[in-house]
DNA sequence: CCTTGGCACTCCACCTCGTTGAGTGCCAGA
DNA sequence: TCTGGCACTCAACGAGGTGGAGTGCCAAGG
């Protein structure tokens, strides 16, 4: 017992310095090149033994026969989940993080400088997620006549998204009426979760006497349209440009990365399906085959404890994973708290 | 004379084919295999002289001693401006764009199917700029109190761009306040031009008396600076996986194009100082070194003859010109008219 | 029973070198 | 002015040849 588990702790040493070296060096990395690396007090020899046990577990793998080991998507997977701790962030990088998000105005700055921000602590491609509105609960609904028969229905929610669709009323409608509609309508959602909108307005229209009737349905149903829409789930991305940096880490060419990455859905499933807490996933894990030799690094993020959208970063397999989930971590906090303050 | 300009038509026929070709192959074209090609009624060793004169006038390049010739920046410039005409786009694509854009619901809606698109047929990185606040009029002015003393500021442009901003009053304002200075506000700034609105509110707020004429003040100082805000311009870019596609097309890599696409500041320069038609700016031209290899294809578009935006695509030099010409004059007359709908 | 040095072996990376072929410039003749 | 012929150039390609990093295995030592 006692020998069994010096030896596993040593394999888990041989695989952590297996995964640090060739995080740094992009290189397949030897018994000796390690040895010599890190003062583990035993020779070549016997790490290769270790290594030679590690390859039949699945952890690394060797490219031709006479190369170094490279870590798997399995060895990485072991060396995030026991291998290795977050690495905090620097007071520098926090301190720019906190002059860098202050200066937003609004939501939608907030979103921009976050994801330029994580682009550029993480040097990776940053996602985020707007606010779901879905999870958002409704500050105001406001409504303006364009015309006599035109409205503009705005919406806006407590998460600082704002919504905004044209109702057609058909007939001309007194700008008194509408302001009854309105106020009895913010009486109805106001604060209430967006979620539960349907159902509370499921019955709104019948509220109303004709003529005022049928253009209260139109407009109900533009507003429960504009909560459900599948459009609503929108997402930022910064620093492509980083992939064609780390070009030698994938197969042929970035080019099925950067097609993944266009494709909303794609992204969607990748950040959406996350936990709330840190996700990573790595290679094939991801479920795309234009991701598989890319992993994702993904928190929720929200006011306090709700979580009300995601945020991460994508890169080569061969990242730095505790810098990335630091990183991820404490953009995700900031940005929760900026949130908070709205 | 005559004998003169059959040598110049002959000359630029040679020209013509050279690009042409280049496109089309992405290989250097020699005289060989351009008489091949092309019916031209002359032997290559007569191209040969051709090509030699065209090389000194500097439309041409040889990368090397025995290799054929490919075109310089000055030879794309000297084609599109005399040597090709916009290549109209097919039915099936006509269609495409109908079908594609009649469904988008509010403008951020038209933007981004527009970029997508726009990518999708040209097989280029698609560029759109948002409409330009400062080119557009109010459409409308809400005031939504979120507090008694916090206010949300609603500016909706014809255009179909909505900003908001939060004002912190101070001090608690009662609903009928706000109304009546809605009201107000509205009668001044309705339909008027963003350029003309910060003359127009320059007395605003003295027009009220304390304690109200505090909190105005800071209301109308929002709204203008919302009106000439920097970040009033937003550009939307989709497609840059194709960059991937035509890497062989860059000297190096890609990463410096990547680069200087997601400086919003150099896009804009890009696409914002273009004129008002069909504008082409082709390698060096750009002024961007990131950008030497690369070329620009965009177009102004807006409600009927008014600009009050640009969009394009970017791809390298060696692209299809008359095809991209084609289209981006297509969509852009698309979105003109869809914006007019609205 | 684990560890270690030694040893034979493998195979990629790199260099050199010769060959090939496309393309050119020039020149003399039609 | 055009054309065919000719000598020349030079990138691209493939065929060896070599060096070196790394491995697996084995027998000896703690």
């Amino acid at each position: 017992m006692t020998t069994e588990n010096r030896l596993d702790e040593r394999k888990l040493d041989v695989l952590r310095a297996i995964v640090q070296d060739y995080v740094a060096t992009r290189e397949p990395v030897g018994s000796k090149a390690l040895v010599e690396r890190h003062n583990i007090g035993v020779s070549p020899a016997t790490i290769r033994n270790e290594m030679a046990a590690l390859e039949d577990e699945g952890y690394i793998h060797q490219p031709h026969t006479s190369a170094g080991r490279v870590p798997t998507d399995k060895g990485y997977r072991l060396f995030v989940d026991r291998l290795s701790q977050v690495k905090p962030l620097s007071v520098a990088e926090r301190r720019a993080i906190h002059s860098f998000l202050d200066g937003a105005v609004d939501l939608d700055d907030v979103v921009a400088r976050t994801v330029r921000l994580l682009a550029q602590i993480t040097q990776q491609v940053a996602v985020v997620q707007y606010p779901s509105l879905t999870r958002s609960a409704v500050r105001h609904v406001e409504l303006v006549p364009l015309t006599p028969s035109r409205i503009m229905l705005v919406l806006i929610t407590d998460t600082g998204r704002v919504e905004q669709r044209i109702v057609d009323t058909g007939a001309p409608v007194p700008e008194s009426t509408v302001a009854d509609v309105r106020a009895r309508l913010n009486a109805e959602v106001v604060a209430q979760h967006l979620s539960d909108v349907p159902t509370l307005l499921a019955d709104f229209a019948e509220r109303f006497a004709q003529p005022d009737r049928n253009w209260v349905a139109a407009l109900t149903a533009t507003l429960l349209d504009a909560v459900v829409e599948q459009r609503e789930e929108r997402i930022v991305m910064a620093g492509t440009a980083n992939l064609a940096r780390f070009r030698h880490d994938f197969p042929d060419t970035v080019y099925p990365v950067l097609e993944a990455l266009e494709e909303q859905v794609v992204l969607l499933r990748l950040f959406g399906e996350a936990q709330s807490g840190l996700t990573v996933r790595i290679g094939h894990e991801n479920a795309h085959e234009g991701l598989v030799s890319t992993s994702v690094v993904a928190s929720g993020y929200g006011r306090g404890e709700d979580v009300v959208a995601h945020l991460g970063v994508l890169g080569p397999t061969r990242m730095d994973y505790p810098g990335m989930m630091g990183a991820v971590t404490a953009v995700a906090a900031y940005v929760g708290r900026i949130l908070a303050e709205t």
